[in-house]
RNA sequence: UGGUCGGUAGUUCAAUUGGUGGAACGCCAGGUUUUGAUCCUGGAGGUCGUGGGUUCGAUCCCCACCCGACCAACCA
């Protein structure tokens, strides 16, 4: 990309330095795991895929394929309570739909629960681990708090044979929730509070989606997850930042067992986090609970799903990860810039047509009435190898209703009575008059035109200031088309504690049910994402046909100029706003 | 309250491990343009959280303070 002079290397990018590529690299360089670079990405399956977590995908399995390593898809699921095999599946579909087609094998948790068990028992062998019948409140007491020491459990000190006898008869299903568990015996003054004694095993009658009710005791998170990462032998085991307080009982837990392979390490980066949405399960969940969106994959959630539907491309997204890079930082990062990765990827991609959202009649007086001539367009302004394909024009024609002002504004190059504009591809056309209905609204926009401007050039060389889109009243095809705004008005809106549902924005969604699309548009594929033009992205919908979501739209200076104007006061009223939140 | 990580352009983040700092997005201006798009060129914009100290010299080192994020589930 770049033509600067490089030392050796002539053509490759300058490879990506941060503080996990310089330690996989100086793993490789200390030959700590023989050459091997393994990672993987561990969702628990209890609930789709969202934007937050592309990132640790992309890190995982772009880190893999850098250094020649593999990267698993592993499920967590040591909860059955939550966990299902839809959730699995869907997970798996939307880890091949961002471009990282893992593997030829899924792996699972569950699948290592007899060698766990078998650790387990290890553990109490070693007079490491003991059986505690404390009720969970209790022990969430008795585990002190940040200044103040834990007290240990009464039945911290119970001898092996007894704590043997207990676990087994609790894997043996012979004791209700919650009756007792399993703890770690480490130090219950110490600093670290997931040092003190932690939970390695609870009961749970629970039928779970993969192994039934075979088990009654399942894992938790802290002495399940290392021991997957050995077993799959991990090398490098990234996570989110909160997991730092978990990462010393990672190791605690390998280093009093066997393990089959070298102890893996675990590294922690910041979570991905985005202006204007919320990617808590229980806050996604709460909107499609509530109705405000269709589903999971409705094109206005933050899921991967529902960014698909949108027609997010995945490219578009593994760059935006890639551009952000991993820090240890906790960051925001703006939706916008988001977007305008998806616009620069479909800027380029997208196939150029023509889509009138809010039709306004135009009748071209001077047009023969059953005349349907055939105009040539180009699938793409500045791609000559997208092609072209052919528009008809006739007599009467949709604009935008916006590209028309009875009483233009200043600056306003678009349509009004007695001004010339250029329909795209097509001629230059002159309003003359307009038809109102009972309440004076402009309903039709009577028009002629210069027969000699065809393909848009006048032969005496006249300019026009404006250029706008149209399609044929008789020729469209209908359409339903969806805009999209912010689905928060706030920035952050869970920020502070605050409850993000305060800020829902009752407009994040607009439905057009009358839009009118150029006749080509029935050929389009269901998922393909086109650019009408001056109007931004739009995606056919996976299941709906002519129904099309709003990607994202242009750059839009009019628009701007406008909001400038008046918005001027509501700007400076944003600003305070944000400067109280600070 | 204990611990961890931070406070750098309008915004979100980099870098510099002592010699006055970059990118992206946004913004502004000009050029090209049959999308007020794209593309190209240029520009504005930072007392590098606050106060001390060390030093010839600090955004970078030391100390104190202020502010923010995260962590105390039989969730992950």
């Amino acid at each position: 990309m770049s033509t600067e002079p490089s030392t050796s290397e002539s053509d490759t990018e300058p490879e990506a330095s941060d503080f996990l590529r310089d330690q996989i690299r100086a793993d490789l360089t200390a030959d700590t795991y023989a050459g091997r670079v393994k990672t993987r990405f561990p969702p628990e399956p209890n609930g789709y895929l969202h934007i937050g977590h592309a990132m640790s995908i992309c890190l995982n399995f772009g880190l893999a394929q850098e250094f020649g390593g593999e990267c698993n898809l592993r499920f967590d699921d040591t909860n059955p309570e939550a966990e299902s095999d839809e959730f699995v599946q869907a997970i798996i579909e939307d880890v091949a739909w961002l471009g990282f087609e893992s593997s030829d094998t899924v792996y699972f948790a569950s699948d290592y629960f007899d060698q766990m068990y078998s650790w387990a028992e290890d553990l109490i062998n070693k007079g490491l681990a003991y059986v505690d019948d404390t009720d969970p409140e209790t022990m969430s007491e008795m585990r002190g708090g940040f200044t103040t020491p834990g007290t240990n459990s009464p039945f911290r000190e119970r001898s092996v044979e007894e704590n043997l006898d207990l676990f087994r008869r609790m894997k043996a299903g012979e004791f209700a929730d919650g009756e007792r568990v399993l703890r770690a015996k480490i130090d219950m003054n110490h600093e670290n509070m997931q040092m003190r004694d932690p939970v390695m095993y609870r009961i749970r009658n629970t039928p779970h989606h993969r192994t039934g009710d075979t088990w009654a005791i399942y894992p938790n998170y802290d002495w399940a997850h290392g021991q997957e990462d050995a077993i799959e032998g991990v090398t490098h085991s990234i996570c989110t930042l909160e997991f730092d307080n978990n990462r010393e009982l990672y190791d605690w837990y390998q280093n009093n067992i066997d393990l089959p392979f070298e102890k893996p390490n675990q590294y922690e980066f910041a979570r991905l986090n985005l202006t204007h949405v919320v990617t808590s399960k229980r806050k996604l969940a709460q909107l499609v609970e509530d109705g405000v969106v269709n589903g999971w994959d409705d094109a206005a959630m933050p899921t991967i799903r529902g960014l698909r539907r949108r027609g997010y491309p995945a490219k578009s997204i593994r760059e935006f990860c890639s551009h952000i890079g991993v820090a240890k930082t906790n960051s925001v990062r703006e939706i916008e810039l988001l977007e305008s990765f998806v616009r620069n990827d479909l800027n380029d991609d997208a196939v150029r047509r023509s889509g009138v959202l809010r039709p306004l009649k135009v009748v071209i007086e001077n047009y023969p009435e059953d005349q349907v001539e055939m105009l040539n367009a180009a699938n793409h302004p500045n791609d000559d190898s997208m092609g072209t394909r052919q528009v008809p024009f006739t007599r009467e024609l949709y604009i935008e209703q916006e590209d028309f002002e009875e009483v233009p504004p200043p600056k306003y190059f678009r349509l009004t009575v007695g001004r010339e504009v250029r329909l795209r591809y097509g001629y230059f056309i002159t309003a003359t008059d307009v038809v109102k209905d009972a309440e004076g609204n402009v309903i039709e926009v009577r028009a002629t035109y210069d027969p000699e401007t065809g393909g848009g050039q006048a032969p005496d060389g006249r300019k026009v200031k404006s250029t706008i889109h149209w399609v044929s009243a008789s020729e469209a095809v209908d359409a339903t088309v969806v805009l999209y705004d912010r689905l928060f008005t706030a920035e952050h809106p869970s920020a502070d504690g605050a409850d993000p549902f305060d800020s829902l924005n009752p407009q994040a969604k607009e439905i057009l049910e009358g839009a009118k699309l150029e006749p080509s548009m029935a050929e389009i594929t269901q998922g393909e994402v086109v650019q009408f033009e001056r109007l931004g992205y739009f995606a056919h919908d996976l299941d709906t046909p002519m129904l099309f979501h709003r990607t994202v739209g242009l750059r839009d200076e009019w628009a701007r100029l406008q909001k400038s104007k008046g918005g001027n006061n509501q700007n400076q009223q944003n600003q305070k706003k944000n400067n109280q939140k600070k």
